[in-house]
DNA sequence: ATCACTTATTGACTTTGGTCAAGAACTATT
DNA sequence: AATAGTTCTTGACCAAAGTCAATAAGTGAT
């Protein structure tokens, strides 16, 4: 629990009363290749930790399957609208690899922002931390074409992309595999 | 300013005491129209309410103008990534009409944060609203055709969207003038 | 090593939106 | 009302990505 800790602590250090309430609600899951921890329908009711392994986050409606984002080690995985707003979620969150994560549950997570400022922080941190990678993934769609957003991608995390296949990246850069494929040969 | 207490009401109940440093923060401002309260280059270092009026955020690269946002009464209105990251903002903001804003400074938000804890949660709130704003601004790029786009935005905004020019629309759409009105021909 | 299965590439063709240019419609000012 | 300046529409053509189908390459299991 203390490697987790030191993940947390670039967003906010807490003290030691702070983090003892933090961990007991914290729980550990070992996530197998392929489990969803979150499926279509469901809410969101949990924030997730990644300490370990890969995720993709999905959308599925007849067979038609768009990747909206991968999540990776030291990344926080959610449905995070389902888990703001409450409503059920439209995709699905799926562990690419064997995985660890820490789960902190939406009910006790508001009652520790309830009794600690510095937590009532941490969730305001984080979601000014998710609105940059959403926002920059905008812009990725309003100011680049498919190929500078596929350099992009690889510039910035070709060791996690390693083992992702080639039409799921397609997928998340919002073309088709053939396209992809094409975009390779050409540069 | 009662009035403003109102909207920010409908985030968090703030009480007397938080309400009476919160306001000490705030300018009013009147801007005019095509005013720009904030220019390409500048470090956004407010975040600002609109009470009366509507703002777009644009960027402008050698005379190519992209719409990135509108802003309409009862928005914050900021480069909030400018703001959150310290970075100096790529996009100006201009008023596209009349306006009357209420602008709080960032360092002086910083110090309400550590001040109060529900300015903190507000704080939280803001950046989850806008969460939620851009990712559905998103998933109309991942999900949607520019015809589709377009007729969730009129449905949304329709009135709003009244006294904007369409070539202005279609850059928000991301499409072309003469593509705009093309979509609109067709139907 | 072989076979089955999945993933990636390539080619021919279609669709969609972009580009460029001309003209029509609208607005504001005198 | 006339003019100038925007904004919007239309047409002809172009470029980029999608579609469909065939084949090649890669991967795993026996």
């Amino acid at each position: 629990m203390e490697t987790i800790r030191l993940y947390f602590d670039k967003f906010i250090k807490l003290n030691d009363s702070e983090w003892a309430d933090f961990e007991k609600c914290i729980v550990k899951a070992n996530i197998a290749k392929n489990e969803q921890i979150l499926k279509q329908g469901e809410h969101a009711n949990f924030i997730a930790f990644i300490q370990e392994g890969s995720f993709r986050f999905f959308y599925d409606k007849e067979g038609e399957v768009k990747i909206t984002a991968f999540f990776f080690k030291g990344d926080f995985v959610s449905n995070y609208r389902s888990f703001l707003t409450g409503k059920s979620s439209d995709h699905f969150i799926e562990a690419m690899q064997e995985a660890v994560i820490y789960k902190i549950n939406l009910q006790e997570l508001k009652s520790l922002y309830d009794k600690h400022k510095n937590i009532e922080r941490l969730g305001r941190l984080i979601a000014e931390n998710l609105y940059l990678s959403v926002a920059n993934r905008l812009d990725s769609f309003l100011f680049q074409t498919p190929a500078e957003r596929y350099k992009g991608l690889i510039e910035r995390n070709s060791r996690l992309l390693q083992d992702i296949p080639q039409y799921m990246i397609a997928s998340y850069l919002g073309v088709k595999p053939e396209t992809l494929s094409r975009i390779r040969k050409r540069k």
